[in-house]
DNA sequence: AAAAATGTTATGGTTGACCTTATTATTTCA
DNA sequence: TGAAATAATAAGGTCAACCATAACATTTTT
């Protein structure tokens, strides 16, 4: 087992894919998010296909094959317990932790993750609110809606961040747009304009597209 | 200041360069470390001249630069680092930690490296007994002679271990020539052959050239 | 002072992962 | 049902870091 290494790309694609829904998922979006042409994507998914990581239909999308989605279980598992150490331990700012971990992740041997994980406690859960897949590449998949989803005068708890660029997660961080935060749609604009939120008794402006990375779960009435 | 981001490689060069000595290194040395062929180390060196980053004397060696030194320094304080969190918090092997941390060490930022720094009690050696250098790259260098140069009879502390090899440092392990190890030379055999050693009570032998990476100082009379 | 060994440079390749600028195919929409 | 938008392919490049083979230069040894 254990395959002869994959490049930091080719882990790159595959977290990708696996962080935009895993199944037909358009190469104009995968490009767009890895900051790539979509020629180049392109030609990237053609390698990828003939290494049997995942499936193209032209017009349709990508989606991984099974052989995919467990290296790209393994990406996640070693991004998200770099995210668990350089939050908890090394006290590393919430907005940072995304990108440094995701250096990381490449250069870290299966016997280092298992040890990493260990020494974390076997954490489920990052910072961000995703879930940790297991040493096998299991874990349950979030639950909950898209914050883009919500109409006004819903309220509802962050369950999870899915923002990669430091930049919207800082934004997201000074707004107290973080897991467990309980938030008010006030307003929601229209002509997909941004919505209008209440977050710790403030205000707060969030366009769609960074709404659409907060997955958020009704608050189910649980005191106040 | 803070460089545009060294690749791997030029890392690995700078890195191997401050390992062997960091003046006047032949290119065929710093090749066969470097596992790659003259000619390629040669190719790299030009391109890290031009960078302002090493000289080359035809004939004469390799020297780092100031700056060629600076970066060096700042690759072996990552390494060494990671080796004390993967040999102290993770309870990784010894003999594979120099390994795991040279995967490590090039994909972290600085701001991961200080707090890493911070977390581990900014550790001045690593647990081959390498000095850490500082922030601003200072380290008091290993004093010291090699194993190599010792004579039969002489008994001496392991100071450090600068091999790079896993397959080398689990000999080491195995034979316990670590860091503070109490050696004797038993017999220097002729003709560049092993050395015979007695280690914790037991003999070992020792090549010339896995000798020469271990780095002891003779043993002042300290008791028994 | 040759010869041998060692070190350097010249040439010409390869590979992965990018790029741009067409061209062609398909889907979506008016 | 056509036109417009979108997606895919083709074609030709770049760049870093490797490789091998061969020619040439210098140093070391005999
Ligand atoms: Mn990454
Ligand atoms: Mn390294
Ligand atoms: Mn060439
Ligand atoms: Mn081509």
């Amino acid at each position: 087992m254990s395959l002869p290494h994959m490049s930091e790309s080719t882990e790159m694609y595959l977290k990708a894919l696996a962080e935009l829904g895993d199944r037909d998922v358009s190469i104009a979006r995968l490009a767009e998010r890895l900051g790539v042409t979509p020629v180049s994507a392109n030609e990237m998914i053609r390698r990828l296909g003939e290494q049997g990581l995942v499936a193209h239909m032209p017009y349709k999308g990508v989606t991984l094959t099974e052989k995919g989605r467990e290296a790209a279980a393994n990406v996640l598992r070693r991004q998200r317990l770099w995210e668990v150490f350089l939050y908890e331990h090394l006290k590393i700012e919430w907005a940072k932790i995304y990108e440094l971990a995701c250096s990381l992740e490449h250069a870290t041997a299966p016997e280092v993750t298992e040890a990493l994980a260990a020494f974390l406690g076997n954490p489920t859960v990052c910072p961000r609110g995703n879930p940790i897949p297991d040493a096998n590449g299991a874990f349950a998949p979030l639950e909950g809606r898209s914050l883009r989803e919500m109409a006004a005068g819903e309220t509802v708890t962050v369950r999870a961040v899915n923002a990669t660029s430091t930049e919207v997660l800082k934004y997201l961080q000074e707004k107290g747009i973080l897991p467990g935060a309980r938030v008010t749609v006030i307003e929601a604009a229209p002509l997909d304009g941004p919505l209008t939120l209440l977050v710790n008794g403030r205000e707060a402006a969030l366009g769609l597209s960074m709404a659409e990375f907060v997955i958020v779960e009704k608050t189910v009435n649980e005191g106040r």
